[in-house]
DNA sequence: AGTGTTGATTAAAACGTTTGAACATCTTGG
DNA sequence: CCAAGATGTTCAAACGTTTTAATCAACACT
């Protein structure tokens, strides 16, 4: 299985696999496998190796440029010291810093995370899913995907005893433990914001429908509105298309906030669903002649990168996502060491308190006029 | 090993791993576990088997929600359909659209791409490029790392034959394979586009010492202006500090740009380093009171998701990103095929075309006022 | 009855590790 | 001189697959 032969009057091991093993170091020093094994790998055993002995083996390990193989050790281990991480999208800005979260917490584990991006696609989502159980995933985080359609894959998940857990939705419904921000908190401190400023005429962008964030959001900056005794135009409100490509945020906040201009009513701010359609209001706005924030306060939520390196910076709603990352890994690395593999029942729920951010975009009503 | 108790009445299976394996299945429907292989591997001898033994098999591999164990599987094929993806800092918006090329092609292939994010950490990255290694992956792509200080670890990837490919940097001089835009190519174009609106007095935001990019991006634009007899006013001439956290490029933008305008100098267009960078200056200028496009041009680099959706979008030199992952993942298959650890001597390289992309931050001199 | 042929299934070895038990070889004390 | 530890090293089985070669039954043809 080892074949050597000479080149150029060395002997030089020649693998089938290209990769080197155990034994290609066990037969260069003359030991057993076992004992290499043991040095290696650092297992109890080893003090009882003579320190010569184990200097040796370290030696010509790392001249062979020697590493275990995972599989193989995983395999006899029953343990892949691997979590998934499948993102719905990751292109969505929102996904990296969750991402950090996870990762950050796993490296104490010693843990690697295996990152997917489903890249919005459904058959994507279930093959990737699919994956990360064949790769026998001790765990599996699944960031912000609103689609869950494949059951089938969820119960397999359960059979074989795999702990899951999501964030950036609530899915106790279904049974899985959740992580995500309280929206109507959110849509709350927004609203709120506008109010303080001196706004009364409000438009407003709602998420798509297909988007469980979309209406907790809106439900909480109404109610403020309510409480202050403020009613919102119903012409105003608007909602944007179900989604299609990535950027449609962005695209539909442009649109829509000509549709507003184009309703002929007065409005002095607009609340976006998120920031990218914020920014879409931006540019929409700006195209119809109006500055922000002089002519109209705009607030988005989520806080992600182009909210903050654009010029006015969107005033938003932050979410605590690396903290939320934070909390899910903790969850699943909990789960694992207890070897529940069913969450408890009710699964549980992390709310994540949202907080508001303060830029350029937002002006008081007649304040910079 | 397979333990069976009573529940309810019914046999449940009770494994010590947690996973269905092949002969848990081979045990519930009566027949041998090379039969179960072969049916569920669909290996060419499932010809041969009973149709109604496959159903049969089939049925119950979905019942019990049967996944085959891919460390098994690799271990025994000693192929893993893995390749490392190694991004040096995923928060950079640069490396998504790579990543998708590379995703789109590994797919066909039916390999898996293992993400991992160094988040500008050296150590995490040699940590991670020896998990990498671990996990057998057969080849890597690094994304645009600029450092590679690890020498005995790209020696190891040698030993192990594991082909490797960098991109978004050309390190053919250490002998690997590299696929990186034109960057003096890129930066004529977007002096020269400076220079077509009639630009004339322009200030430059060079990059960082270290990064590499920088250097041919200004050499390019030098030679366009000393073409058109131009000449750049040194005072004119900045540099970002060398990066510290991963805003920098906007902070810096930021401060810079009111170091321009200390200068007492007059200019009407900026090139910037990148598109961070050139939002950063747009913020640093309107601190200041100067509007993008009237007052001030400006142009950036790389064409990121905060250039495009920012007010107004950021006129920029477009790199064909997801092209050049797609290329990248080709590369390393076509290694991966033929067998070929080593890169050809000298190395491959290939440089992407940039693009010119003009938005909203660019006008024509004296045009607009 | 012997010889193929075909069709359906399986035994067994291998992949590279880890690990509990066993095996030598030395000390040491009785 | 043997029992009883130490000390250093190795055996062999196992992890869950895949795959080659083998087995076995049934059936057809001389």
């Amino acid at each position: 299985m080892l074949l050597t032969f000479r080149v150029g009057g060395k002997q030089v091991p020649q693998r089938k696999s290209g990769h080197v093993t155990l034994l290609d170091i066990a037969r260069a020093c003359g030991y057993s496998v076992s004992t290499v094994s043991i040095v290696l790998s650092e297992a109890p055993l080893s003090q009882n190796v003579a320190a010569s002995t184990r200097e040796q083996i370290r030696a010509m390990a790392s001249q062979l440029g020697y590493h275990p193989d995972a599989y193989a050790r995983s395999l006899r281990r029953r343990r892949s010291q691997t979590i998934g991480v499948l993102a719905f999208d990751l292109s969505d800005p929102f996904c990296l810093p969750i991402m950090r979260g996870i990762q950050s917490e796993m490296q104490r584990g010693g843990y690697l995370p295996m990152l997917m991006d489903a890249q919005t696609h459904r058959k994507l989502f279930d093959s990737y899913l699919k994956m990360v159980l064949e790769r026998r995933a001790e765990a599996v985080i699944v960031i912000a995907s609103w689609i869950f359609e494949e059951a089938n894959l969820l119960a397999d998940m359960e059979k074989n005893n795999v702990p899951i857990v999501i964030v950036g939705r609530d899915l106790t419904s279904r049974g899985i433990p959740s992580i995500a921000v309280d929206n109507e908190e959110g849509g709350a401190l927004a609203m709120r914001h506008l109010l303080e400023l001196g706004h009364r005429d409000i438009a407003v962008v709602r998420g798509p429908v297909e988007m469980f964030d979309s209406e907790p959001r809106w439900n909480g900056a109404r109610h403020v509105a309510a409480q202050m005794g403020i009613t919102i135009d119903s012409q105003l409100i608007f909602q944007l298309p179900d989604l299609v490509g990535p950027d449609s945020g962005f695209e539909g906040g442009a649109s829509l906030a000509k549709a507003m201009l184009a309703t002929g009513r007065k409005f002095s701010a607009v609340l976006a669903f998120d920031d990218l359609t914020a920014l879409g209001v931006v540019r929409g706005l700006s195209e119809s002649g109006l500055r922000v924030p002089q002519d109209c306060t705009v607030v988005g939520f989520d806080d992600v990168l182009p909210a903050s390196v654009a010029t006015p910076g969107i005033s938003t709603i932050r979410q605590p996502l690396a903290e939320m990352g934070s909390i899910a890994a903790q969850w699943v690395l909990k789960a694992i060491e207890s070897g529940q593999s069913a969450p408890a029942n009710p699964p549980e729920v992390h709310w994540a308190q949202p907080q508001l951010v303060i830029r350029g975009s937002s002006a008081p009503l007649h304040g910079t006029e």
